[in-house]
DNA sequence: TTGCAAATGGAACGTGTGACTCATTTTTTA
DNA sequence: TAAAAAATGAGTCACACGTTCCATTTGCAA
């Protein structure tokens, strides 16, 4: 028999891990043409899911007919049948966070041990970033920096689940010497401190339902000074809403009881490096 | 015409969410077949991708000429131009993340706006978490868990960029009311706070690279107390490493200058609420 | 009800597809 | 070096594909 392996007996690679596995392993004993092929395969299996037998052979610089025997080779019957397992591959790593955090959360409420509670948190994070990623309002984003870098200085407000959003913003802030206060309750002297607060410096408030009282009240109060107000903020009914020139929304998918903070933490990082950046250039122009 | 809106100066959505968005939008206006593919094209974009005309035609019970129809509608020429659309979303998710931060960081140096910055940090939010995800040494986060478990207090020790996390887990523990202690800096009183640990306790530390003085000092100190101590950490080398019972290596990927933060925050979530569960069920078989 | 336009179903068509075959080249074996 | 085997290139073909066209049905206005 002229095409080596393709028996009838033997396993055909169904999953992607499995068929890169045998062409690696295989690697060695393949002719030239078919390993350059397989090499292809691998570098650019996005092409492999999508294109024709022709245009495949193109790009790899081989015929097509060595297209198909390379998939014959593995075990296959033919191109297509091996080209399933490249699509299979894309709609798996695609299959929506939100159904394996499902199951997940189903898993670890049946006791499934502790990895399953691991992962349900890794998704519940990935779930969030892929979230904000789509909804973020690119205008407010730009307002909301334009209006943290021409404040004299930043006031960051948050309690309980939001206070360690706060904190890295005051230590990121700190990091790139832009002016700020953290207001936080030790010593009881947030409203001192927030007296101190004109029109000319601006806040970042954030606060996730049930909204800390506190933080609420902080917000009036230094909303009524005339000062600006950047709010990160779980929905429009948000009490945080009404009194922030600009507002974000940002759904964190919870699990345990315990929700996400890596939307959040990514757009609070975003803000404060993308103010960064603007005075740097806005202090730039002004030497020239 | 007969078509509807095809007309050439009418934009043609070139990316899924703009097609996305245009379906609902028109969703009202569309006859009734063609709202049917509709439909199922927003519910089953996987089979829109990799399907072929007739194939999705039958599984969404319409002829494929309407489904054509569909196509031309939205402007395009026809179903191949829609279902190219279709399989760049599916390209574009999986797209590893390690290529995209990349060019990000390209893309951001080059000052191409602060949607970049953004989704920079995304992207290093989602590589971090892809990475833990693969790494975590199942055998010491059992570890760990069982040793927090039975510690009397729990102590949390954190400075600068790790305090976020810090804060966090003493967040959640005091939510299941576990008791614990953050070991701030505020009044100076560390040392003392340090003095109550005894080896019924148990230490949870986080520092990365270049650590914190004041937590290694913190840590050497409530380690020669005989305090098991579970350390999240950056490398073998860090010095936390050799005062840990168990420790953890987190890699986070950074942008900007900043690491991200969500690994370290996965980490930290799955064992505060482990060691919830572990408490409650060993309390359940002590009642039993 | 009648007339008209839009919507739909279904058949027919031409193109481009994957797979096969066979001649030629390259490699291996004796 | 000669012969055999394997690998490769290129042409061919059947067929499934997306598309178009036209007959029929449906919805609506007069």
């Amino acid at each position: 028999m002229a095409l080596g392996g393709a028996t009838m007996d033997e396993r055909v690679p169904r999953d992607f891990e499995t068929l890169r596995a045998t062409i690696l392993e295989r690697r060695q004993s393949l002719p030239k043409r078919i390993a350059q092929i397989a090499a292809y395969a691998l570098d650019n299996p996005d092409d492999i899911a999508f294109g024709t037998a022709a245009s495949i052979a193109a790009s790899a610089g081989v015929q097509p007919s060595t297209l198909i025997r390379f998939a014959q080779q593995l075990g296959f019957d033919g191109f297509t049948s091996l080209q399933q397992v490249f699509r299979e591959r894309l709609r798996e790593r695609n299959s929506s966070y939100d159904e394996r955090l499902a199951a997940l959360r189903a898993k670890a409420e049946e006791g499934a041990g502790h990895r399953a509670i691991f992962d349900g948190f890794v998704a519940a994070a990935s779930t969030s970033l892929s979230d904000i990623s789509r909804t973020l309002n690119e205008a407010h984003f730009e307002e909301a920096i334009a209006l943290l870098a021409k404040a004299e200085t930043i006031y960051v407000l948050a309690k309980r689940r939001s206070y360690p959003v706060a904190s890295y913003i005051a230590y990121a802030l700190g990091k790139l010497k832009i002016r700020n206060q953290l207001i936080e309750s030790a010593a009881g002297l947030n409203a001192e401190m927030i007296g101190f607060a004109t029109p000319a410096d601006a806040v970042i408030a954030i606060s996730f339902s049930p909204y800390a009282p506190a933080t609420i009240e902080e917000t009036r109060a230094i909303s009524d000074q005339g000062v600006p107000i950047v709010a990160i903020t779980d929905s429009s009914f948000s009490p945080l809403a009404q009194f922030a020139k600009v507002w974000f929304e940002v759904a964190e998918a919870d699990f345990g009881g315990f929700r996400s903070l890596s939307a959040t933490m990514a757009l609070a990082m975003a803000l404060t490096v993308a103010v960064g950046e603007k005075r740097r250039d806005t202090g730039r122009k002004r030497k020239v």
